[in-house]
Parts: C-alpha cells; structure tokens; sequence
DNA sequence: TAGATTGTTAATCGATTAACAATC
DNA sequence: TAGATTGTTAATCGATTAACAATC
C-alpha cells in the first residue's frame, strides 16, 4: 500500500505540509495578540516574522477559508478563528495518556494543549508507585483499567508514551477497546490495522536533519 | 529568505524527506537483526515491511551509496553501516541539555541516542533543588556555568528543553558560548543569526496532522 | 538459462512560487 | 486616484513513481 501525504476524504484535500504550518501561524498570531495587538494582518508581515514566503501565506489560509480584504489584510481574530475551525481546535477533544514515565509527565504537565483543543483526561501506568497519584491534576489509574475506561468514555484518541518493549501491547489494547487514533512517542513503529490513525513522533528523523545540517555547516570551512 | 527544504552544500543535495526516512529504515533493520538476523535483504522486503514502495527504498537507499547486488539484495551489516556513516552516527557528538523538566529528563534518560551518535554530556537548570543531581548519569550543573562550559569543551550542541519563557534568553546565551545547532523542544519559535541550525519539534503541527485525520475519519461515516 | 533484483533514466504528480487581475 | 494587498490562474521546481536495461 502507497503512503498518504495527503489528507484525503475533505472537499479539497490539504497538503500535510499546510497542515503542519497551520499551527505555527497559529501559535505566532496569539503571541502578536498578546504582545503588540493589532486589528489587521498582512501576508507579507506573517512571512516576513517568520521567515518564509507571502505566497505560502496567503495560499495556506486559502485552505482555511480565512478571507481577508486587499489593501487592509486579514483580521486577526477572524485568522485565528478560522484556522481553530479548520483543524478542530474549537472544541475540545478528550485522550488518555499510556505510560507515565518522564516523557508522560510533561505531555502531562503541557499546558498548551487547552489551546490546541486537546484534553488529557487521565493517565495510566503499571507501576504500583505510579498508580493513584495525581500529576498536574491528572489521576494515574493502573493500565488494566484503560481497555474499560475507553469503552465507558468512547475516547477515540490515545497517547502512548510507554517504553518501546510494550508499546505493541499497549496499542493492541486500546484498538481493541475502540480507540481510534494513536499519538506513538514510543520509539518504536506499531503495527495496526487499516482504517486506524498512528502519528509517530520520531526523535530520530529530527535528529539525522540537525544532524546532517550541522555535519555541512562545519564542513563549509 | 526562503526556506529550504533541501540539505545542500553536499556534492548531491539531499531532499529532507529521504533524510527523516534513513532512521526509520536503520531502526528496522536493527530490529530486524536482532530479532531475526539475516544476511541479505531487499527492497522489497524492507517496503513491505514499512509499508511504502521500493523503488522509494533503493531511491533512498542510493544517497547513502550502499551497493546491492542483482537477485541477491543488500548485505544488512553493509546498509546499516551505509546509514550510519552517512548520517554521521558512526562518530559520537557530545550535546548539553538545557533545562532538566520531565521533558529534560526524558531525554536524559533516553538510550537511543547513543545509538545514533549523540552523546548529552551533562545537563544545565537554574533551579537550586535540581542543580548537583545526577540523573541518568548525567550531572545537573546550574545554568550560569552553560557559557562557560560550552567555551571549554567546544560542544556544538546544544538541546533546549527549557520554558517558553526563557527559551530565546538560554538560546542567546548558547549561541554566545559558541553552540552551532540548537535542538528546540521549548513550545516558540528562536530568532538566531543566519549560519546557526535550530530543528524545532512543534507538538502542535503533529497534533495538527492527527486530529485532521481523526476528525475526517470519524466524518467518513 | 530464466528470473529476480539492482541501478538508472524518464514520466508523473504535487507543492511551491510567480504572475496578474480584482478590489479596497 | 494610486497603490497595496488579496484572490486566482499559470509556471516552475522537486519529489515520487514508473519503466527498463544491466547483472548476478
């Protein structure tokens, strides 16, 4: 089967790379508002501050269907709206978090993900001096209550953070008690079957980038 | 300025996609000699396994200049070791760690790296409860030091595990001390001179990826 | 030998960038 | 009005995929 790198299934299907610069017009336009707010917005101003192209800009919030007025630009709040809207940030989605190790504490602890949308309800983990703490106002439970929690909840989304060695095991469970995508910072691939979301946070691919940079850069001279 | 989405400086310039697939590809076939070893492979057996295409893996696999042989495939230990040189993992690089969160912490104690060449030598906090602990074994030594050391040991390094709100402030100091890479795992975006490499892990443009499936997935029907 | 698989050149596809008309 | 900026159509560029020759 052929990867998709394109998210198909929408009128208009987005490019992942617009999807994945989305959030970074996002995240730089609530900072503007809260440090140097303004009514309106250019292409040409996003590009310049963050370094890229007015074109992309302006083609990315096609997709949102964010539309701004020529001369005068977009309306920030109208901006921020509509790309919360496109990708779903407006109302909250609920997850559960698998592994509360160092990793899990800070998704945990992340307080960003309110703005994203995105609700950790709970964490679970094995271990029996983890069980029954309460971290950043979330309660770990043991992991043999995950599969029927999911299924009293109906949480579709499931953040694995356990170590690789049973990150298999744990991705099974919750695809099988109905979870429906599954955020993998396990270092290592899962197996699941069609028509399941895995989006695998792979420190590695990010490294070999910095990496292969930096080996060039300090070739150069 | 334009980005760019291609290592250049190289004699063949590398698209950044083949770059972020190379690990993906190590890390299997690492596995797979663990699990069950052998001496030939092809890229047809690698692509079923990752599920993508194998012209793509021989396409990839030709910057890294591993040779096959017809009808046979490519010697495991030779393709590993093909990846590794090319990434530059068979050389270790020394790294220090900025800000010992959860997140800190994680990294610390993660074990993969040393297997792709990064070694984290030490860590650095400004919080007093923090600094002269060991974790990982690795020391926490207090965040004043960091020009310093950096001056010293000539590490070009540097992981950005801190706040958003001191991020740019400690990414200052780095780059003062000398550091030419900066891994930023901090939730904002670092101004930094041109000539300095910052890889910045946005959370939000994964999430951004995942909940646009999921919610088109849960639409389908 | 026949067939599988690599190596390499060509074709396709998609994302980025450019050009320009519309409009405030 | 003139000029800046959006919206939209076209051109370019690069990555992926296909085709096929080379070879073990």
């Amino acid at each position: 089967m052929a990867k998709q790198s394109m998210i198909k299934g929408a009128s208009k299907p987005i490019p992942e790379p617009v999807l994945r610069r989305l959030p970074v017009y996002y995240q730089y336009l609530r900072k503007l508002n809260l440090e140097s707010p303004r009514e309106y917005i250019s292409c040409a101003k996003i590009a310049e501050d963050l370094n890229n192209l007015a074109i992309q800009v302006r083609k990315d919030m096609e997709f949102t269907g964010a539309q701004g007025r020529p001369k005068v630009g977009y309306r920030v709040t109208e901006l921020l709206k509509a790309i919360e809207i496109f990708l779903g940030w407006d109302n909250t989605t609920e997850a559960y978090l698998v592994g509360a190790g160092n990793l899990g504490f800070a998704l945990l602890g992340y307080q960003g993900f309110k703005d994203y949308g995105l609700n950790i309800i709970a964490a679970f983990d094995s271990s029996a001096d983890k069980i029954g703490r309460e971290v950043y106002g979330k309660k770990i439970l043991p992991v043999k209550k995950l599969p029927d929690m999911i299924r009293r909840t109906g949480i579709k989304i499931g953040i694995l953070t356990a170590p690789a060695s049973c990150a298999q095991e744990l991705a099974d469970a919750m695809l099988g008690a109905g979870i429906k995508a599954i955020w993998n910072f396990a270092p290592v691939k899962i197996s699941v079957p069609a028509g399941i979301i895995v989006q695998h946070e792979n420190l590695a691919s990010s490294l070999a980038v910095l990496s292969k940079r930096l080996a060039l850069l300090l070739a150069e001279r």
